[in-house]
DNA sequence: CCACGTAGAGATGCCCGCTG
DNA sequence: CAGCGGGCATCTCTACGTGG
């Protein structure tokens, strides 16, 4: 019957196993039958979870008004006082918080308001609690509800949880406050560095396709706002005096019903994966329609750039698997002469030199697309091929490293989320008996 | 107190209809 | 009437409200 017997758990004998309730207020909020009236425009705040921030502290501007009188109606029933503490109850379950209000708000339904017995419990201690993985098994076993998990009230009050005396839960909770702190400075710095990794690709990408990369080497103005100084010995082009361009324009009346499960792959920019195209993700379409629009059948090594939408995300053609033919938003682009490497062009296409191009020429428009007209307009540095032969390799190998190492970073984070996890379940279960543990 | 479906916002893929 | 500028429609994501 008791969850707890199927953790390993030796529990300290000075501790002991109860209910939530024991230690615990819990409180609905807003029951049934007593739904808030609904401001329109100003009114009170109505929080639910996602109008509560991490350190606890209430977004009132996200949050929905509601009337005066709802908000009074809660208020009789029951305060918010310091260090109470809120528990979801639907859909996201559980992400308990110590609530900080500075102002009068009403709780959702959708949360649970914990009110800790003082006498019996440290509340700091009870917030790593609930947040700890055996809470987190009952939260799983207990929810109910198929489309939708919910707790009840009477479940959240059965919660079985583990309270040493107060003493240990006081320094329980400091452990835990000071190594939480640490970690998640971390885990935040972590975050912060793959921000860095992010900027710092984007940078050795543009500094590549617009200075090359002899250091020493004679710069001159190139006389156009997105791309500033280049080596004196390339050129400025534009995409049309190198390039061959064409969409899914005018559309054939192609339309989605059309799509079928075999026959000429249909290309859209949901296809791109990591610079290439995904073959296994395409719909396909009819020979009919393939051999209808000859200007946007594939080839290998073609360069692809979605148009409307997302812009600017791009796919290199390779290994196509049989006939294939593109879908709107999306232009298919290839060499007409022999002026440009499709592997150059990509890495300049993905260079701040683009973007800035590409946010100069934005329009008011409430969808961004990517004109025919302003692509192929857009005047870009070009070294010679065998430059861009080095600055490919060059960049191949440079960007793999960062994104191998952005990749480590990530595994990283998640490790010490796990670490974060095992910390609260050991403390708040006696595993480690924390008087013994030095905090540094 | 349980059980259930949906609103709202944002993103963007898909398509329309005008025009040179 | 091909080609383009422009925007609607739909999907995804997230967290909610209420009838029985």
């Amino acid at each position: 019957m008791s969850i707890l017997k199927y953790l390993d758990l030796i529990i300290p004998s000075e501790w002991n196993k109860v209910r939530l309730a024991t230690i615990a207020n819990i409180i609905d909020p807003e029951p049934s039958h007593r739904a808030p009236a609904l401001a329109d425009g100003e009114g009170f705040p109505y929080i639910g979870i996602r109008d509560v921030n991490n350190d606890g502290t209430v977004n009132t501007v996200t949050a929905r008004p509601i009337k005066e009188e709802s908000l009074i109606e809660q208020e009789k029933r029951f305060k918010i006082d310091d260090g109470d503490l809120i528990f979801c109850r639907v859909a996201t379950l559980g992400n308990p918080k110590i609530i900080k209000i500075d102002k009068r708000v009403a709780l959702s339904a959708t949360l649970a308001l914990i009110k800790p017995k003082r006498e019996k419990v440290n509340n700091i201690f009870l917030l790593y609690l609930l947040d700890s993985d055996y809470i987190k098994l009952q939260t799983e076993l207990y929810s109910t509800g198929s489309t939708r998990k919910s707790l009840g009230m009477e479940t959240i009050r059965k919660f079985e949880v583990l309270v040493p005396p107060l003493d240990i839960q006081n320094a329980i909770a400091e452990y835990l406050f000071e190594k939480m702190t640490v970690l998640d400075n971390i885990i935040e710095g972590k975050k912060r560095s793959i921000e860095l990794l992010e900027q710092q690709r984007q940078s050795i990408i543009t500094e590549a396709v617009t200075k090359g990369l002899n250091p020493n080497v004679k710069m001159k103005d190139s006389g156009v706002e997105w791309i500033g100084e280049i080596p004196e010995h390339w050129n400025v082009t534009k995409i049309k005096y190198n390039t061959y361009v064409k969409g899914r324009i005018g559309w054939q009346g192609l339309k989605s019903d059309e799509f079928v499960d075999e026959g000429p792959y249909l290309v859209t920019g949901t296809d791109f994966k990591n610079g290439y195209v995904e073959w296994s993700t395409c719909y396909h379409i009819s020979e009919e329609r393939y051999n209808e629009a000859p200007p946007i059948q594939l080839k290998e090594n073609d360069l692809l750039i979605t148009k409307d939408g997302t812009i600017g995300k791009l796919a290199i053609v390779k290994d196509m698997p049989s006939k294939a033919i593109l879908n709107s938003g999306v232009f298919v682009t290839r060499p007409v002469n022999e002026k440009y490497l499709s592997e150059y062009m990509y890495w300049l296409l993905s260079s701040n030199v683009f973007d800035k191009y590409i946010s100069l020429m934005e329009t008011g428009s409430t969808i961004k697309h990517l004109y025919q007209e302003t692509f192929v307009n857009f005047s870009y540095p070009l070294p010679s091929l065998k430059e861009q032969e080095e600055i490919v390799k060059c960049l191949n190998m440079k960007i793999n490293d960062i994104d191998n190492i952005a990749h480590l970073v990530k595994e990283q984070i998640l490790k010490l989320k796990e670490y974060r996890q095992s910390l609260i379940y050991e403390a708040v279960t006696g595993k480690i008996d924390v008087r013994e543990m030095e905090l540094d």
